[in-house]
RNA sequence: GCCGCGAUGGCGGAAUUGGUAGACGCGCCGGACUUAAAAUCCGGUGAUAGCGAUAUCUUGAGGGUUCGAUUCCCUCUCGCGGUACCA
């Protein structure tokens, strides 16, 4: 047993000293950019499940070091956001004085597992000094007109008392506090994030290393769909309803049309609204509802006839009423639809409820008539000079149709939404702009960045849609910077995913005051190589940060339109019950706990081996004990002026394989069990855990990315003056992977009855004439008739008989 | 509903991508050491039958392709994640 205790605190204070993680900028080697995701220092500290993702970052980066690499690995602080401003609230302290304390704790348990984390390139997003970068990209986005001005209703949370983007809602309620969201019409700043919706789509190709689950999930939520606007005229009058499907083959079948509660298009119709009243009422009903109340599936659609007006459908002339109903989302193409009962089943339901025809004009392809609603592409019917034709060609030829009498166009749709950019908190980057009566909105000069976070009496959002910050007379008040007249600053911040969008770029740059970034350092670190971090970031930030990324790349901050190259994610770990590690539930374990009892090598270790690394795992204290083991194992072999034998020998350049390979591909657990089996070996019967030196040597440069501590001390102890992390990873020689002899699995009819040994590369006739002299293989010939052989070299026969 | 992922011993999981299923670890059983226990070491451990060699069954269920399927194809069940009146 060795005392982790003392060689532990031992090494990372050797490894401070010689500042053995510092990051050159030596552009002469080879660079390998490995990127956590950096966390957000909450008052409750790492708990066992934080750093799993962290170990295997290390792990990487040694491995990296050790074959030659320049590696930058770093680690920083996500740190504005609600928790923090919380917690100001409830205790009137300072956030940034929170905030401090939350960093030194985390600081502290990262540095207890032995990370090779340069801390001189340390970031945090609240610092003054960060987050004049984050302003300066918004400014440049303001600019290039990519942020402009709303009042629209937008999600609304009643208890964080702030606007939320779309992003930030989850299942109709505020993914912060679970509260269910609101729409509220509020002043925001937006930023056109659907400016780059199709590119954020078509570069997912370009990102062959990243999992196809993610890629998935980003396409869903860019969610793009072809179809085309169509113009419905509304009868005696000069108003036209545009209505977005991407459904026109099946227009002949349309028998009403839908407007969103919230178009406008009401309020400009209210004159020829015979039952106006009634209308008036409904929508004004469905503004009263949540979200969650509005998008419930299963509740009943309803909605309202537009009593006197009527729709002219363009391609048959034909009559459809107008109803309004809140199954239409206003925010969602052109918040009209032209409804087709027959073959959407919304529309179904709705015409079913208030006895609407249905009217067919698709077809089964290789059917009659489908009853009720048949939803799939098919043969037209009832549909004009458009009869008989599939669906997909239909679709073309009538789009073309429409562009050529003027009655609408092709058409692409997002589902993705701007990205509301405003919060009406405290503790987040101030938004750089001033408000001057004869100017209108103008920037706040560069060389006047940053526009620093001022001191407030009270953190309380207001409620009201104004942020604290509104409060501070003379930090809003202000000179224009254009006209040098009054003006106002913005009050409101920007919301906690800013500062996260770049962040990796200032790690290769974190101090420059002059830029982002230095450019000809940018072009040596990035883009990068490998990035590993929660899959729950896969529609939120990883979307913010691919769109802040692109635009950088346009205005020529940075060299690659992609910002990782490979991503990885982790698997959560549950707690011993398999629930989510929760104070709630009782089930923390907190890795200082285990660092005492067991060593941050045997946590190390343990995180890796318990299961795939993006799978989610329960916690389980028997495994643990079984790692240490392990470690104590290692600790025990001892090297002497022995001759290993090949066979060990053997063991040990699969193992480099095996090892390398295995880090490389984040499975991380058949790497520990291979280096286990090398153990065992060691310790068998030829060895008796004594081994040459040479191979002592190798063994602790294997074990050395996982069990950083107990190797140096090993190392030192062999006699070894400079880091193993100094010393170069082995390489394996393909003559000793060969085994001189192997096992061939004997079949019958593809059932294994016995293995022969044969010397390796046995030719098929020499392997035929043995196999067919044993005796247990014989006893199954008996009488038998044989169809045929089957020979894998160095595999298995199979002997097929009747 | 749609998209994606998964299901292998008592448990976590492995299987070179179609070639000896159950590596490695935990747990459990037996033994050694000990006055005793812990620790450590040695042996065993998918199920059924048998003293045994061995045989049969076995990778969520059912079917298919193949000399051979945990792996490929079809149908289904369950679980996890994402997303949703997106027209």
């Amino acid at each position: 047993m060795y005392d982790h205790k003392i060689i532990e605190k031992k090494w990372q204070k050797i490894w401070q000293e010689t500042e053995l993680y510092k990051t050159s900028n030596d552009a002469t080697k080879p660079k390998y950019y490995i990127l956590d995701m950096f966390p957000y220092p909450s008052g409750a500290g790492l708990h066992v499940g934080h750093p799993k993702g962290y170990i295997a970052t290390d792990i990487l980066a040694r491995l990296k070091m050790m074959q030659g690499f320049n590696v930058l690995h770093p680690i920083g602080w996500d740190a504005f956001g609600l928790p923090a401003e919380n917690y100001a609230i409830k205790t009137k302290t300072h956030p940034r004085v929170a905030t401090e304390k939350n960093i030194a704790v985390y600081k502290e348990q990262l540095e207890m597992l032995g990370f090779t984390y340069d801390w001189s390139r340390e970031i945090d997003t609240t610092d003054p000094a960060y987050y004049k970068w984050t302003q300066w990209a918004f400014i440049q986005m303001f600019k290039k007109g990519l942020v402009f001005q709303s009042s629209e209703p937008i999600n609304w949370c009643p208890s964080c008392k702030t606007g939320l983007s779309n992003e930030d809602v989850e299942d109709g309620a505020c993914e912060r506090c679970g509260t269910p969201v609101e729409q509220k019409p509020l002043p925001q700043w937006v930023i056109k994030i659907t400016d780059y919706a199709q590119r954020l789509l078509d570069d997912l190709e370009k990102l062959p290393h990243w999992e196809d689950s993610i890629k998935d999930m980003q396409r869903n939520w860019i969610g793009r769909s072809e179809g085309a606007e169509i113009d419905f005229k509304i009868k005696d009058s000069d108003v036209t309803i545009r209505v977005f499907t991407t459904r026109v083959d099946t227009i002949f079948g349309c028998t009403y049309v839908v407007l969103a509660p919230e178009n406008s298009l009401i309020e400009e119709l209210k004159a020829k609204i015979v039952n106006l009243a009634a209308v008036n009422e409904y929508c004004e009903s469905v503004k009263n509802k949540t979200t969650l109340e509005r998008t419930d599936l299963n509740k009943d659609k309803s909605g309202v006839l537009l009593q006197g007006l009527k729709a002219i459908n363009p391609f048959n002339g034909e009559e459809a009423d107008i109803f309004a109903a809140d199954y239409v989302l206003n925010s969602y193409g052109t918040g009209a639809v032209m409804a087709v009962p027959a073959h959407d089943e919304r529309d179904f339901a709705f015409a079913e409820k208030y006895n609407i025809h249905v009217k067919t004009s698709i077809r089964p392809e290789n059917d009659g008539l489908a009853l009720g609603c048949f939803t799939e592409d098919g043969v037209l019917v009832n549909s004009g000079e458009f009869t008989g034709l599939k669906s997909d060609v239909a679709r073309q030829n009538m789009i073309t149709w429409l562009e050529k009498n003027n009655y609408g166009s092709r058409k692409i749709n997002f589902k993705i939404k701007d990205w509301v950019f405003s919060r009406q908190r405290y503790w987040g980057e101030p938004i750089p702009l001033i408000h001057c009566e004869k100017c209108g909105v103008v920037a706040v000069p560069e060389d006047q960045l940053p526009v620093t976070l001022p001191d407030v009496e009270s953190y309380e959002p207001t409620g009201n849609g104004e942020s604290p910050l509104a409060g501070i007379a003379d930090w809003v008040n202000t000179t224009c910077p254009n006209c040098g007249g009054a003006g106002r600053r913005e009050t409101n911040t920007m919301p906690q995913w800013a500062g996260s969008s770049w962040y990796y770029l200032r790690y290769i740059d974190p101090k420059n005051d002059s830029a982002l970034v230095d450019k000809d350092l940018e072009k040596y670190w990035s883009p990068v190589d490998f990035y590993v971090g929660g899959a729950e970031h896969a529609t939120r930030h990883l979307i913010y940060a691919r769109f802040w990324h692109k635009f950088l790349f346009d205005i020529g901050v940075v060299s690659h339109d992609e910002p990782f190259t490979r991503l990885q994610h982790v698997g959560l770990i549950m707690g011993e019950d398999g629930q989510k590690m929760s104070k709630r539930w009782g089930n923390v374990i907190n890795p200082n706990d285990i660092v005492e009892q067991f060593g941050a090598d045997a946590l190390r270790i343990y995180e890796m081996f318990m299961g795939p690394f993006s799978q989610a795992a329960a916690w389980n204290s028997g495994g643990l004990s079984g790692t240490r083991k392990f470690l104590d194992r290692i600790d025990a072999i001892t090297f002497s002026d022995r001759v290993d034998g090949r066979a060990l020998n053997g063991s040990f350049h699969k193992t480099i394989k095996k090892v390398g390979e295995d880090i490389a591909d984040f499975k991380f657990n058949t790497a520990i069990s291979s280096l286990m089996i090398l153990i065992n070996e060691i310790y068998g019967p030829d060895n008796k855990g004594d081994i040459s030196k040479t191979n002592y040597i190798l063994l602790l440069q294997l074990l050395a990315p996982f069990t950083p501590h107990l190797v140096e001390e090993l190392w030192a102890r062999a006699g070894e003056a400079n880091s193993v992390f100094k010393s170069t990873w082995p390489t394996y020689s393909q003559e000793l992977l060969r085994d001189d002899n192997i096992s061939l699995a004997v079949q019958i009819n593809g059932k294994l009855r016995t293995t022969i040994d044969l010397p390796t590369d046995t030719p098929e006739d020499v392997a035929k004439s043995a196999v067919l002299a044993n005796e247990i293989i014989q006893k199954w010939l008996e009488d038998k008739e044989i169809v045929k052989i089957i020979f894998v070299p160095n595999k298995l026969m199979n002997i097929v008989i009747k």
